[in-house]
DNA sequence: TTTAATTAGGACAAAATTATCTTAATTAAA
DNA sequence: TTTAATTAAGATAATTTTGTCCTAATTAAA
């Protein structure tokens, strides 16, 4: 469904926002470890959510990365899904036509397209800190 | 969402089981050409079609693959991807985890399972027959 | 029986994704 | 100002996926 970069990025994003809550920055070192990642490839991935404004990075001693307070609520998966994988997970067709729509459709256009909306819905219906809550009341996990 | 083999795969069963309904069989050639797939990696992907049982080949003079009349509304799309992909984009964590599940779920196990479920009960629901005949009558399209 | 047409299968190649390593740039603190 | 700690970035490597090519095996028809 997603890459593994996506699948690492979303759960680093996860685990920044937890500790940004207790304003603590993360090397991506400890994020590794935490959602069981190999750590170079994981700040790579780190860095395109940076660019992509996801998350902060303060360079230096004492820096790391996190995320401001206020914005994890406001901070949806779909962006993070974006900004790693792009939006053919949202636009792209089942079957891999480049021009597939209503007056072109692929044999599984209709069907498919419940499919995607629903996930389309889910990723911009379901934000950071919801996430970030649930992995620190430990109803949730990171890893394993 | 699939890999292109499955991609591929898909495309490939449908245009079969049009032929098969006029009682032709088909070659990895015409099938590449109709569906618009490299020629040689697409005859990989039908020899495993057919080690699954989902198509049949005949060698020598005059052969080509085919799928028996009879079982093409009972094919469901389910079993194609299944063949190639496996059953990860049913049974696999969204985030990767391992040991996913509602004992030890990721962060975003239950607004996946929604999703995951659909996608399921539509491949599932879904036979080579109901799209064969979309295509048949140009209400669908196997390229471009 | 020979031939031509065909699928099967293995080896190989290219491209994309995943992962690692090294060095540069930055910054807070000593 | 120097040092130590840190992210940024580029080069490289490993793995997986996608794609190609060549030969063997099979089979219907001449």
């Amino acid at each position: 469904m997603f890459s593994k970069a996506c699948e690492y990025g979303i759960k680093a994003s996860i685990f920044i926002a937890i500790n940004s809550f207790e304003n603590k920055r993360v090397s991506p070192k400890e994020i590794s470890e935490e959602i069981d990642s190999p750590t170079a490839f994981t700040a790579k991935i780190l860095q395109a959510l940076v660019r992509h404004n996801i998350i902060d990075s303060v360079k230096g001693a004492y820096g790391g990365f996190e995320i401001d307070k206020k914005r994890i609520s406001s901070i949806k998966l779909s962006q993070i899904v974006n900004a790693i994988d792009g939006d053919k997970i949202y636009k792209g067709c089942g079957l891999g036509l480049h021009t597939c729509g209503e007056e072109h459709p692929c044999p599984v256009h209709d069907k498919f397209k419940v499919v995607r909306t629903e996930l389309k819905d889910m990723l911009e219906n379901t934000n950071l800190e919801e996430l970030a809550l649930d992995i620190k009341s430990g109803v949730a996990f990171l890893k394993i």
